[in-house]
DNA sequence: GGTAGACCTGGACGC
DNA sequence: GCGTCCAGGTCTACC
């Protein structure tokens, strides 16, 4: 029996985090390896962070603070551990200032309930390479289909935790070492399977550093460029992964967004992609996020 | 810049 | 059980 290391670590303590509305900001929570225990108020997720597999736990402790525990075979460094403190505070959007979108919604009565519920943080993995592969998987399909292609992919590539036998999300080499036929006939990514196994070549080969992305100084418009050279990322993925970097100027526009959208603006006639964005101008560079937490007339 | 057809999977439906 | 149709974005070729 191998020891385990438990650290706890505080990810916030302010006014900022309310986390089940974070983890129920958009469908992620439903995709492996995150686990959402709704009895408990508790997201689990295993991850690979440098060459150890880590149970991650994440929690309200009371109504300002969010604490997240951290379980290893191996002890962590403080290094270590501050750099997973980091991705918490990232998979939480912790860091993002939003007062300037909460002002925009005081004025506008179907968004005044965002800041009143301290909302607006959408939910991310642990890394962006993650949320490229999920966000490809969510293209041209169902929401049970890319459940299915994450749940085959961690299940078929992640690395099982020693401490709770749960797996990681596959790193970019792992699923190089697969293989695209693994990807297409085992994972059934269909012909996603070239794109993301391209993807996960060119990260591993250092070719492309999507982390970099998170932090970059580079104008929405130019991150966008260079999402939409990904193979399988169009205008929807490239929109949806932006959100996902904290930058708010596109609106994901995929056959729920054109309902909704036609419905509560168009008086139910079909609408181009460019009148969607027109719909939400007025929100300027916070246009997505005014279109997610938009209260709509009808969103069934 | 806009359009058409192909790409895959799996569920729904009819036979 | 089998065949057909359909939904869901992106890619490529073409205009």
């Amino acid at each position: 029996m191998e020891t385990v290391h438990t650290e706890s670590i505080l990810l916030g303590s302010d006014d900022r985090a309310v986390l089940a509305d974070i983890v129920h900001s958009h469908g992620w929570w439903q995709l492996l390896p995150f686990e959402w225990d709704v009895d408990a108020g508790v997201l689990h997720c295993t991850q690979q962070s440098d060459d150890q597999v880590v149970d991650l736990s994440l929690w309200q402790a009371d109504e300002l603070s969010v604490h997240m525990q951290v379980q290893s075979c191996a002890a962590l460094s403080l290094v270590g551990l501050h750099a997973i403190q980091a991705r918490g505070r990232w998979m939480l959007a912790l860091d993002e200032d939003l007062q300037g979108f909460y002002h925009l919604c005081r004025s506008e009565p179907r968004l005044e309930h965002v800041p009143a519920e301290r909302k607006g943080r959408l939910l991310r993995s642990f890394s962006l390479f993650e949320d490229v592969v999920k966000v490809i998987c969510t293209t041209n399909t169902t929401w049970a289909q890319t459940q299915g292609m994450v749940q085959r992919l961690v299940e078929r590539l992640g690395r099982p935790s020693p401490v709770s036998g749960s797996r990681a999300f596959p790193s970019p080499q792992a699923i190089v070492a697969a293989g695209e036929a693994v990807l297409r006939e085992e994972v059934r990514l269909g012909y996603r399977a070239p794109y993301i196994f391209d993807l996960a070549r060119r990260v591993s080969d250092g070719e492309l550093d999507l982390e970099a992305w998170r932090t970059s100084p580079a104008s929405t418009g130019e991150l966008r460029k260079q999402l939409l050279q990904i193979k399988g990322v169009g205008p929807y993925a490239a929109a949806s992964l932006l959100m996902l970097l904290g930058r708010y100027d596109y609106i994901g526009v995929d056959s729920w967004a054109r309902k909704l959208v036609s419905r509560q603006f168009y008086q139910g006639q079909p609408v181009r992609e460019s009148e969607i964005q027109a719909a939400f101008e007025r929100y300027g560079a916070w246009r997505a996020l005014a279109y997610w937490f938009y209260r709509y007339d009808d969103s069934t």
